[in-house]
RNA sequence: UGGCCCUUGGUGUAACGGUAGCACGACUGACUCUGGAUCAGUUAGUCUAGGUUCAAAUCCUAGAGGGCCAGCCA
């Protein structure tokens, strides 16, 4: 997959689209008055412990679309400075899953861990310029010290150590001469602030772990709040973009570069992405895998990125969802309708429409010679024109979908029923004469004759009929696997329990992966690619699933077709 | 009972003191060799109470409702 790097300034563009939420009106109120000379630098920062999910799709379609608008720059940047929870194969999907949104980076790959250095000058700064201090309290005292939400904190025994002493304990902690959890390098700021960010802060812990890129070099780590902002500051960020969870913090990430006295970026709060029906947690997505409730971080189930790209979803298409969903400061939820309608648009627009049967019903064309076999003209992609024409072949026997065919039809129904005529799409009007039942009395074959003039799919006299239906010819068929998914949770907030002692588990919904097979599509797809879009008319969109062997084809139905048939006799039951 | 932030149709958003608009959804209808797509239309909204103003979704005050914060996570 070929991304686009980072587009050239459009600063026209720009000028002519306006602003279209609060953080370009800002940016643009900066443009005018010069407030960064001009520049606009944006970061990405993931912490690599977990695979990226469609919440993030909106944060780096706003931070890289940023960039691009204004003409400024992204970066990617790894924010890891927790080794116990961080993996090299995060850092990879990560990566690939930018790209694969469409978005570059150049050369401007970052690590926090790469500043580790540079924090650790910056933290000796502090305690020489006495703003911070080693502190023997245990992570319980620390918790206590801190006092509550309506309770100030107290103040540490060893807050007021020397810098001489601090110097030399800071100095033994990372030299490893110390337990994990036994003393902390704290901010010297505020006890008793209202936002307990302030309470003296832990800037660094001791860890004695591992670290996926700076190996065992260290054995401190800085906290996210001592590392961040300084990292913007780094790189020269201008607009540091974040959620909103972040705002309470953003008064300590102005105390850290105001006191180092260092180039300070914006910090700008904006809402995550909440989705109906969707798990957005990181953590939770982890516990669904380790669980083995779903089958992977790739499962077309989960709302990662790696999930909906095996489902069949297009860059393009989440792009234009987090175009369409805007950004502002409201913590809403935004009906997965909207994904879903901007997914139907994209496919509907580039995908190859095939024949395709889910749950085969043989017919038999009485009239139709057998052994006999026609070839029949269908347009490939109604939508575009340049996509051509192909054959399908036709015979005495067929598999057409069982939901198409009704011994007793309802009113309104117009597939194939008794006595009724139905045209097979690019094929024959056919008309039901009898069937034939097994044992349970359930039809396993239906018994039609054909009109050899209506070939194609049109009647010479004129005649209409009212339905039209897909259908595969048996012999030709290929027998196929399809998955059939459905949203992995059965609420719109899967967080509201039905009862006490039940969690959001209990709200996964049991129905949401479905295989079926065999299934049979027409012989054109044969040997088709994993990752192809193809529109199986009248169902809905499938996408070839890398499970997909020579031997047989694994198709996931991507998303339905918009079903105004299924809508009716919903309503006609209800 | 602390601080910060937020509140416009069912949902997501626009309106920057001057006609509340767009999209999704839902519902009608037209068209159709996909009950698809497309097209046309209908539905439905400024949290409440005061105040400022010729004029308030917008500014001010109070209230209500919601989110976040008491990791040596990010």
């Amino acid at each position: 997959m070929t991304g686009p790097e980072t587009q050239k300034p459009s600063p026209d563009n720009a000028q002519n689209s306006g602003p279209s939420n609060f953080i370009e009106e800002l940016i643009e109120d900066d443009l005018r008055t010069g407030k960064w000379d001009g520049r606009v630098q944006t970061r990405f920062p993931p912490e690599p412990n977990g695979y990226l999910h469609i919440g993030h799709a909106k944060s780096i379609c706003l931070n890289f679309g940023l960039a691009e608008k204004y003409g400024g720059k992204c970066n990617l940047r790894f924010d890891d400075t927790n080794p116990t929870k961080e993996e090299q194969e995060y850092v990879d999907a990560i990566r690939s899953d930018v790209r694969w949104l469409g978005f570059g980076w150049d050369d401007r790959e970052f690590f926090a861990s790469d500043y580790f250095d540079q924090l650790y000058q910056w933290a000796l700064q502090l305690i020489r310029g006495g703003m911070a201090y080693v502190c023997d309290l245990s992570n319980d005292q620390v918790r206590e010290y801190r006092g509550t939400l309506t309770k100030p904190g107290v103040e540490s025994p060893y807050r007021n150590r020397s810098i001489e002493e601090n110097l030399q304990l800071f100095e033994r902690m990372r030299a490893g001469e110390f337990p994990d959890g036994s003393r902390t390098l704290r901010a010297k700021i505020d006890m008793a602030s209202p936002n307990l960010n302030m309470r003296d802060p832990v800037l660094y812990r001791i860890l004695h772990a591992h670290h996926h890129r700076s190996g065992d070099k260290w054995c401190i780590y800085p906290m996210y709040d001592f590392t961040h902002g300084q990292s913007d500051s780094i790189e020269r960020i201008t607009h540091s973009i974040c959620t909103l969870e972040f705002e309470n913090h953003r008064p300590l990430y102005d105390w850290f570069c105001d006191t180092l006295g260092i180039y300070h970026p914006q910090q700008i709060e904006f809402a995550r992405l909440n989705l109906t029906y969707t798990m957005m947690s990181k953590r939770r997505l982890l516990e669904l895998v380790r669980e083995k409730k779903v089958r992977g971080w790739d499962d077309p189930r989960m709302p990662t990125i790696q999930g909906i790209r095996r489902r069949g979803y297009t860059p393009e298409a989440v792009r234009e969802f987090c175009r369409r969903i805007g950004v502002t400061k409201f913590d809403g939820v935004t009906d997965i309708a909207l994904l879903e309608h901007c997914l139907r648009e994209d496919l509907n627009r580039r995908s190859l429409r095939v024949m395709g049967v889910l749950r085969p019903l043989r017919v038999v064309i009485d009239n139709y010679p057998a052994g006999e076999c026609d070839h029949l003209e269908a347009v490939n992609n109604p939508e575009d024109p340049s996509a051509g024409t192909r054959t399908v072949p036709f015979s005495r026997e067929l598999y057409i979908e069982q939901d198409d065919f009704r011994e007793d039809p309802p009113k309104k129904y117009y597939r194939l029923a008794p006595g009724q005529e139905v045209r097979l799409r690019y094929g024959y009007f056919i008309t039901c004469r009898s069937v034939v039942k097994d044992d349970k009395g359930q039809v396993v074959e239906v018994h039609c004759t054909y009109d050899p003039a209506t070939r194609g799919g049109n009647a010479p006299d004129g005649r209409k009929v009212k339905g039209t239906i897909h259908w595969v010819s048996a012999e030709h068929a290929l027998p196929v696997e399809v998955r059939l998914y459905d949203h992995l949770f059965m609420k719109e907030d899967p967080d509201e329990v039905d009862g006490a002692g039940l969690d959001w588990r209990s709200n996964l919904n049991p129905n949401s992966l479905e295989v079926v097979s065999p299934c049979y599509v027409e012989p054109s797809l044969a040997g088709a690619a994993p990752g192809g879009h193809y529109q199986f008319e009248r169902l809905g969109y499938f996408n070839v699933d890398k499970d997909s062997t020579a031997s047989q084809l694994v198709f996931n139905r991507t998303v339905t077709l918009k079903d105004t048939w299924a809508k009716i006799e919903k309503r006609e039951t209800a």
